[in-house]
DNA sequence: CGCAAACCTTCCAGTGGCTGGAAGGTTGTA
DNA sequence: TACAACCTTCCAGCCACTGGAAGGTTTGCG
């Protein structure tokens, strides 16, 4: 029932940094600034890999865990959808990796992002224009309304 | 089971036109470029008003459904979320609204969709800038990945 | 008239990326 | 020894649909 071994390395310097210090799930969602409940749903659909259990069945993590979750954190900041960032990790881990493969990924995710940027932009203007135009009182005429309810032409 | 009345009034001009042209959901669909499920959808979380069913159980629109599914998908397509467009709805009905208020949903949408293009232009800049550092060749070195997997200083 | 294609119906499940909460066991501290 | 603060699993919900199964109805054509 007793935890493996040092985890509460934090404030002793007495240890030598090989010793690989033993972070329960709360530690490392700390460290890393990934709640620990997302921590156990990346495990849960297979981008991070299943971390030691102690004999309670906690999670015990390493330092590799902490490199590998910021990983993931930094690439989803960045807007990477899950399956691009195993990919990623996959070519992290390969020594033997082509970076041509890591920039194609980033590329056609930039070409997403701008896509959605185009987007949002179209609807910004239109939204801009229609609140220029209305006056904002106290009586029912608007500009607003009038565009979402205006009649088009329909074949058929 | 016979339908009620003149839904297949499109080729007949001698029905005057206040005779009201009942629609299936799929000329509703095709009417208003909203796919037949969104249809049933919007007025399963009560975005539309359930319309009269003929004896086969089969939904029939009136040219009131039409405007309405209209102003629906119009403000769809400008991001406004089903929340807002009930209340668009809402006072898009009451003669005695007060334009400020359509104007204050609309503003507060646009606020949201500008957080948004905040946030992805911010990502579009790093990827940017990633992509143009990457050699994209076939080595393994790749600072996109440098990037994503940089140490940073931790307390704690 | 018969038959198949094209409709229509309901219900259930899944998408992405979490997030909240319940119910229960374990650990750390005063 | 009490009790807060952890940890565990499981289930449900968010948004706005979308897909599919299983079944009934209507329409168009030979």
């Amino acid at each position: 029932m007793s935890p493996p071994d040092n985890r509460g390395a934090t404030k002793s310097a007495t240890k030598s940094a090989a010793e690989e210090a033993q972070l329960t799930i709360g530690r490392l969602s700390k460290r890393c600034g990934v709640p620990a409940k997302t921590i156990r749903y990346y495990e849960e659909v297979g981008l991070l890999p299943e971390p030691r259990r102690a004999s309670n069945g906690y999670r015990y993590y390493d330092q590799r865990a902490v490199h590998t979750l910021r990983f993931v954190g930094r690439a989803r900041e960045l807007g990477f959808p899950m399956e691009d960032i195993g990919e990623l990790l996959t070519l992290w881990n390969n020594k033997r990796r082509k970076s041509k493969n890591v920039r194609a990924i980033t590329q056609a995710h930039l070409k997403a992002i701008q896509d959605k940027i185009g987007m949002l932009e179209s609807m910004q203007n239109t939204l801009q224009h229609l609140i220029h135009c209305c006056h904002g009182d106290d009586r029912p005429d608007c500009p607003i309304l009038d565009e979402l309810s205006a009649k088009e032409e329909d074949d058929e």
